[in-house]
DNA sequence: GGTAAACTACACCGTGCAGTGCACTTGGGT
DNA sequence: ACCCAAGTGCACTGCACGGTGTAGTTTACC
């Protein structure tokens, strides 16, 4: 049957002689070849999906044998958890680190956190790999369970958001009561329209486009969860400064 | 190769003997076959996606012999086409339909709003089928571009919902400026967010979740577009209720 | 009963692909 | 010079699937 879902119980595969030699030669990612080819394989995968990727589509775009890759991975599913694994890895990494250099100790909150959700979605969120990413996880989710368990990876990104919210919240820069909430807001009026929009859309979001996007989510953020004022009912981007 | 892009030129191929018989004989979801194997196509293609859906299993599960399908829809891509193509006009008729019993004459912005938001996240949005729509629609969309046009129906819902807050805007209850950018905010805050955390989530959502999510979502959008109020600055969430 | 469209059952073809086996080459370490 | 891990090239198996051909069966209508 072609719908069978794997119950891998995500097995890394121990490796070709794992019980032979004692020490671990090249498997996995390793070398120069093991670069090569989760290079290759995340472009196909992301480019093609898993099912239409074929091994030695894989092997050729590598320039390698088909039976390296099948020497250091074992097999195509295990070669595919370990190359979405690495990228989940680097892209965690990296929005821990725009968060840090933009909030860590904010001055203006409208222009931090505009600046901080310009930079993660121009580098993150609507790089043309994520999109294919997405994708790629939403498609293989119910036949790799092991790709929620990385995507919740998502869920960290939310929690350091939400964390940096309730900072400033006790700061009396924002008025926020659930921050799990609120950070979801600003998720889905930065990221995920933006993302939804680059993926439903027919043409392509230009940078643009994007940051003008992200700006005005942000915006109708900081209306949503502005402080009270004592005397408001003015223009609503007066909050900044 | 696996992945080159079908270049349909949305052919909807002409039927069986298209210049033999004069008149149409049964093609295509007529008759109580045609509807077996429409059903039983979309079931499999939503909980599958369409490389792992082979047209013997939607034989087996409509019932119907291989070369029915065949008979009726020229090949499997054809099918495919078909079957979403009818899926997203009843989806399109549905999202009408609520709007306009809810919002056609509205009162209370907020009461009448999360009603409509509600009903349509759980009837459309939350419905799993729409969940699993979803997913196929972004892995076939590159090689489909017939659905992306399909899709472009949620346009159509988009443009809707957007005149219906410029409307609301004109009569005061709300502070919008561009009507296109705030349905996008609705949008966002309401249908995207309950949409990813059910295809992302772990867990599936029950509907008192979605509702959940889904009010607060109003009223986020509510308080960043609430109208200058004359004595403003009040706690933000005292706009419910 | 006769006719024809719709349908069935089944065998069949070609192909693409995952994965294996094996003999051979290469290159660094000793 | 020798060894051995790593890699190569290629042929091969097995299988699933898309699609076709065909002979026979049902069903409705005259």
């Amino acid at each position: 049957m072609a719908g069978t879902l794997a119950e891998q119980t995500g097995k890394p595969w121990p490796g070709p002689a794992a019980a032979a030699s004692d020490a671990g030669r090249a498997v996995g990612g390793a070398g120069p070849k093991g670069e090569a080819i989760a290079q290759a394989a995340l472009r196909l995968f992301l480019r093609d999906g898993y099912e239409r990727t074929s091994v030695d589509a894989i092997a050729a775009e590598a320039g390698v044998s088909k039976r390296t890759i099948y020497n250091r991975y074992g097999d195509k599913e295990n070669l595919f958890r370990s190359v979405l694994h690495d990228t989940f890895t680097t892209m965690m990494t990296t929005f821990r680190r725009i968060a840090d250099a933009h909030l860590t100790d904010v001055t203006d909150v409208e222009c931090d956190l505009t600046a901080f959700v310009c930079e993660a979605a121009l580098t993150l969120t609507m790089a043309p790999d994520r999109i294919a990413l997405i994708r790629l996880i939403l498609t293989e989710a119910p036949y790799f369970p092991a790709l929620l368990r990385e995507q919740r990876a998502q869920e960290t990104m939310h929690a350091t958001l939400a964390r940096i919210l309730a900072r400033l919240a006790k700061a009396g820069s924002l008025a926020i009561t659930d921050p799990d909430e609120a950070a979801e807001h600003l998720f889905a009026l930065t990221f995920a329209l933006a993302s939804n929009r680059a993926m439903f859309g027919a043409a392509k979001l230009s940078d643009a486009e994007v940051e003008r996007i992200v700006t005005g989510g942000v915006q109708a953020f900081l209306r949503a969860y502005a402080p009270a004022r004592p005397a408001a009912g003015k223009d609503p981007s007066a909050a900044a400064g």
